[in-house]
DNA sequence: GACAAGTATGCAGTATACTACATAGTTTAA
DNA sequence: TTAAACTATGTAGTATACTGCATACTTGTC
């Protein structure tokens, strides 16, 4: 179990964003009920994970929202099992979807590199 | 030429929004000389071209600031071809760095997927 | 036991990317 | 020729995702 200082050294991922993460519902920690002197929230190793999984999404272009809905559909027990696996298959077209626009982006810049490098310079 | 209208119904991006773009000096239109009653802007082919990129660009995490870098290397004539192939291929990095992530979150998701679709129900 | 460092809470402020609204002038179709 | 539709400009407001600050309590170290 680890305090939120350890959770953003293995991450990366600021303080007061891990905070806010945990506001915004994507992540959750627990108190130890044997502690009663203070009410500090200790995370698992599965916090590590979504952390991660939260940091790659919102790289390649997933808002917090819809990470949310893949989290609630990965951890959450009170959505049923057609309704998780929907949300997984439109999130794997979203991917499918962001890699066509990735390649095709990519081919872009490669056709500008390609054309400054054989142009004339002046 | 096309008028603004025209541009937003090529691309579905709202006129706000192009507006917005041109504004950050992501796109650039023109007016005509010989026009002297209104100040209506024209855009060309190119534009939207550049519109098109925004979108797919903005689709895989790329932000406004980035993607002006891109279309400044492409379109700009004042900087050196070195700075804009630097440029460019800084850019590239950041697209294989993305399609890594897209990838290792499409398997996280087919992973979940998987789980699910083989636990039980109570 | 003092004091730096860590933690929790709440609220205000910032950056990015729009989005809406008001105003005013222009073009076009009936 | 008049009304609808289009255009330009400017300003304000919104949503998302943080980021910082103030306050207060707790823990660990010398």
């Amino acid at each position: 179990m680890k305090l939120i200082s350890q959770l953003s050294k293995e991450t990366g991922i600021p303080i007061g964003t891990i905070r806010f993460y945990e506001k915004s519902g994507l992540i959750s920690g627990q108190t130890k009920k044997e502690v009663t002197t203070n009410n500090y929230v200790y995370y698992d190793e599965e916090t590590v994970e979504k952390l991660r999984f939260i940091q790659m999404s919102k790289a390649v272009g997933f808002t917090l929202a819809e990470i949310k809905e893949v989290i609630d559909a990965w951890y959450k027990k009170q959505l049923t099992k057609k309704a998780k696996i929907d949300v997984l298959n439109k999130k794997l077209l979203q991917i499918e979807e962001k890699m066509k626009e990735l390649r095709a982006v990519k081919k872009q810049i490669a056709i500008c590199k390609h054309n400054i490098e054989h142009e004339m310079e002046p």
